[in-house]
RNA sequence: GGCCCCAUGGUCAAGCGGUCAAGACGCCGCCCUCUCACGGCGGUAACAGGGGUUCGAAUCCCCUUGGGGUCACCA
């Protein structure tokens, strides 16, 4: 079979896209890319009471900022237009209505009313619901007349009474029901829209899908979408169901319970680039023991045979490290400009932000630990005196006075205050006192940020402030040991 | 509960009958070092249990246990 490898993404519009199905929408992509083959975006929103408003543009803005650009879609069209169900809503009834020619399909007048009724029952005797096929022997007379009388119906789909149906998954292998555990499932809606259950199969086979690529909660309905594709004498996809991504506690992430939807990622300072390649490896395993991946690469070595059968969870830990790498992988330039937003955030100062984010892109993991990170650029707040003292940098209040006085008119004299100067400048003083770099680095440090630990080092922080405000952070420090009784 | 799926360190995972059972994250230690971080080096830790099959099982089969999914006029 030379056909042409089609795939598809079919999100419904809820607003938010969170992990699990953002990491489809890249295996399906991938898997059209790595075969030469198409990748569709197609709207899926048949329920009309779950309709959110600007949810559609969601999708596009987090496919787009991803890199996962679709081939065909609502936005770009495509030989299959329209590409949104609801647009399509009068493409399905004819096939519902064929299926029941055929006897695979019968109308069904019961209410909700009389479902729940049901449904109550079932729970109270403590066993499964099941509908219980009331109108699977309705005549066509009546049928007629309650339709005519204008009863609200809908279409179910009739399962085999026996036998089993057993379909093929790339990644699960074959799997086996019995048809009798089959529920006459609901293919046309008392609205007049068909159930995603319907809809996913007729549009996959309208729009030529060949991949059938979503998660594996599917996994348990496919075999009647395996009947439905059979009554019509239609080919069956290859399926490629997706194991779950779960929570650390192992379960299902759910999207009302505020669990990371793409957004928050993006707003808590994630880089896309960094999520993209966590997710790619998150259910899948290249051939080799690398682990940073552009999605270029990945349209190039991703394979359906190495997808994993059994859910992974996502780790926090592991993509804040994926993210670290890519910030640390940037041009300072680079990551200046992306970090600028943040250090904006925490800067009231009127200070350069270039050295500032050269100063921090080493120690920062993810974006939005910068602001409380540069804080002591701001303001030098009142500091603990006892910080001047440090075992490991032999350092105590004498010292550190020392040290600071030393370094006053070493500063001062400074006429080009670069890094450079600056590192010369004190590492010649410490050789000239015959001192240890932390006995006045680490004073210097302290003086000029209040600190206990910063990011940035004694040098890279003076560089940062500024002479004027280097030695007048510095002669605060000399003011206040002077004044402590213990020196 | 019925049905289906899954099972290698805390996490992601390689492995597809013969390996001292990779690698990564995390954690711990050491080195580097002006704190922190980066970087370098090292360490911790796994085949859920029980039966088979086989000369030989993490790899194949069965059972048990555990976990997950699904049982809507939601997708």
């Amino acid at each position: 079979m030379s056909l042409t490898v089609r795939t598809r993404y079919a999100p419904s519009p809820t607003g938010y896209i969170h992990i699990g199905n953002l990491r489809s929408a890249l295996y399906e992509y991938l898997i059209a890319r790595v075969n030469g083959g198409q990748f569709v975006l197609r709207i899926e929103d048949t329920d009309q009471e779950r309709i959110v408003e600007g949810a559609v543009d969601v999708i596009y803005r987090t496919l787009k900022m991803c890199g996962i650009q679709h081939d065909e879609g609502p936005d770009i069209g495509g030989p299959y237009t329209p590409y949104v169900q609801s647009e399509r809503k009068d493409t399905y009834l004819p096939y519902a209505e064929e299926l029941i020619e055929k006897g695979h399909a019968y109308y069904c007048f019961c209410t909700k009313e009389r479902l729940d009724k049901l449904r109550i029952e079932c729970e109270n005797e403590g066993r499964a619901f099941r509908y219980d096929r009331r109108c699977v022997g309705l005549s066509e007379d009546e049928v007629k007349s309650r339709i005519q009388a204008g009863e609200p119906y809908v279409i179910r789909q009739k399962m085999p009474d026996e036998g089993t149906t057993t379909f093929h998954d790339s990644v699960y292998g074959d799997i086996t029901v019995d048809n009798k555990d089959l529920e006459d499932q609901i293919l046309i809606k008392s609205d007049g829209y068909p159930t995603y259950n319907f809809a996913n199969v007729i549009d996959d086979h309208l729009m030529n899908i060949t991949h059938v690529v979503r998660g594996s909660e599917y996994l348990s309905s496919t075999p009647k979408y395996n009947l439905l594709y059979e009554a019509f004498g239609w080919e069956i996809p290859t399926y490629v169901h997706l194991p779950l991504i779960v929570k650390p506690d192992g379960s299902k992430i759910s999207k009302r319970k505020g669990d990371a939807t793409f957004e928050d990622l993006i707003n808590d300072g994630y880089l896309v680039k960094a999520i993209v390649n966590y997710l790619a490896l998150l259910g899948w395993s290249p051939d080799s023991n690398r682990e940073i991946y552009s999605l270029s690469e990945l349209e190039q070595i991703f394979s359906v045979d190495r997808i994993s059968k059994s859910p992974s969870v996502f780790d926090m830990a592991k993509l804040r490290w994926f993210n670290a790498e890519y910030i640390r992988a940037m041009t300072p330039e680079a990551f200046h400009e992306i970090a600028l937003p943040w250090i904006k955030k925490g800067l009231t100062a009127d200070l350069p932000t270039l050295p500032i984010a050269r100063m921090i892109q080493r120690r920062t993991e993810v974006l939005s630990e910068i602001p409380e990170k540069i804080g002591f650029l701001n303001v030098l707040e009142d500091y603990d005196l006892n910080i001047y003292i440090h075992k490991k940098m032999k350092t105590d209040l004498k010292i550190s006075l020392d040290s600071l006085i030393a370094a006053v008119p070493v500063l001062e004299s400074l006429t080009d205050w670069s890094e450079d100067n600056l590192h010369e400048a004190l590492i010649n003083l410490v050789s000239e006192l015959g001192i240890k770099n932390g006995q006045l680095l680490w004073p210097v440090r302290t003086a000029l940020s209040g600190w206990e630990v910063t990011p940035g080092g004694a040098i890279e922080i003076a560089a940062v402030l500024g002479k004027a405000e280097t030695l007048r952070r510095i002669q605060i420090g000399i003011d206040r040991l002077k004044s402590c009784e213990q020196v």
